[in-house]
DNA sequence: TGAAGCCGTTCCTCCCTGCGGAACGCCGCT
DNA sequence: AGCGGCGTTCCGCAGGGAGGAACGGCTTCA
């Protein structure tokens, strides 16, 4: 029926996905379709594979239930615009909103696949640990994680979310990206070590002066000891919406930070292109 | 027509849906949706626009449900790939079968948003009819009809739907398109004029025609008395999608199709390009 | 170190929801 | 007119889908 998905996904990608399989293309009962209206509002979001344009019978029809199941389907569908109603012809199609969805989707998996070569080359280059990170509510959320020998008993316990204003990622990100900076003005400053932000002051000021710079260094603002350098991925509109960060041992850090700064600046900046944010 | 700016919804997803008591019977009817399981699935994938992943808890604290509905219906959108479980976090994101619907519906839309400019400037420069046609079964389907004054009397009573065999369109998407052309040799070719292909030698030696000059004409094939000339849109696969066509009086068109061919031609690859096709 | 608090998952029960079928009004075709 | 499509509405019945409790695994804190 369908799968013929060719886009290249992430094959070569980290972190594997657990899904068992697509429900057996055929009608009758899946064999583990376990809410079947939801089940059959997905396939019949899928009928739209077969064609542009479908009416209420027709649908009914492929999908072997009764034409009021696959009109009350359809006008649900319409109330939340995955579904639009062609007032012309009378027939449904796709909506709007099922586009909106899959362009969230797909900006998270761009990303990755998009960074991960680059990511790698980093990571041999610098010897350090790379993280490819994304906001989230007021933290950051690590999206990739390419490990290195470097300092490896520092990182083991370092978690995959962490506040925005005590990493190099999310200053950086902050500084592109008002909302999230005051999401985490909102939310407050905790303390993690004897250098992380504390006060809104210090907050705006660090951010101005990311935003004058490009990108973020933290040193020892999460954890003592480690130093990070990150660099933004920005949209269209100058948002960022992701950033790379160069993380390793403050000590081993000290001489290459600049070094560390014109790489994970270049390497965000071609990944933003390849993406065509 | 159905131009996209008349979208109520799209901000009506921060609800934060009143639960009715559970086991009292406080109707209150919920802001939207007939089929409750289906509302609250799409509410659910709403939710990721919060957070990039989301455990089991958290979703059902956002939708206001059980934790055994959440988890319900996370198995369930898991099945069709529409969610992903992070076999790391034991979290869930967005799955890719929910890029590749977008995709789905991507294609349709910013097909016509980004071409309709472009068919504007060629109604007004060749006074005739412009057709923005896609595939649809063995059939090829108007998404957009720019009208024009030449010959109205015989495109009034146009269909939206007609064979891929007869129209410029048709024959320039199946030319390139090997699963088009051999739907259509598979139904058949119903004959509407004189002019009309009607066996399948014909069909692949027009086809085969067509691929190496890289548009098509139909001369009274559908419709006696009218011609039309189509250049195709087609993806990164060299397939394909979409074709542009004009339409006039074939005692009008007469001296001008060579005109009319660079103009397509030329109007195809900019939307091509502009789409990144 | 043990208890308490999360978490995700499973099971069970009961009632409401969402199913199919029939009926309606509307078209185009014969 | 009659027929056979269509989309839409209504209704009664039953099974799907809701919540809640229970379980095992984890982290956290006293």
């Amino acid at each position: 029926m369908d799968d013929t998905n060719d886009l290249d996904f992430g094959s070569a990608v980290g972190t594997p996905v657990e899904r068992p399989a697509p429900a057996a293309g055929g009608r009758a009962d899946g064999p583990e379709g376990k809410l079947r209206s939801v089940t059959t509002a997905l396939e019949l979001l899928e009928c739209f594979r077969a064609a542009h344009e479908l009416g209420v019978s027709d649908i009914a029809r492929r999908l072997g239930v009764a034409k009021s199941t696959a009109h009350r389907l359809l006008t649900t569908l319409c109330l939340h615009g995955l579904v639009e109603k062609n007032p012309e012809t009378g027939q449904y199609r796709l909506g709007l909103q099922l586009l909106d969805l899959g362009l969230l989707a797909a900006g998270r998996f761009r990303l990755r696949q998009a960074a991960l070569p680059l990511l790698e080359e980093l990571r041999q280059r610098t010897g350090c640990t790379i993280h490819l990170s994304v906001p989230e509510g007021a933290d950051v959320l690590f999206v990739e994680r390419l490990q290195s020998m470097n300092g490896m008993h520092l990182l083991a316990d370092v978690q995959r979310r962490l506040p925005v204003h005590c990493t190099s990622a999310g200053k950086v990100m902050a500084a592109f990206d008002t909302g999230l900076a005051a999401l985490r003005r909102d939310v407050g400053f905790p303390t993690m070590t004897s250098s992380t932000i504390r006060t809104a002051a210090a907050w705006d000021r660090t951010l101005a002066e990311t935003r004058r710079y490009g990108f973020a260094v933290s040193r020892d603002e999460m954890t003592s000891g480690l130093t990070s350098v990150a660099a933004p991925l920005r949209d269209h509109d100058g948002r960022a919406r992701a950033a790379i960060s160069i993380v390793g041992p403050t000590r081993e850090m000290e001489g290459v930070v600049d070094n560390c700064v014109r790489m994970v600046t270049q390497a965000a900046r071609k990944v933003g292109r390849s993406l065509c944010l």
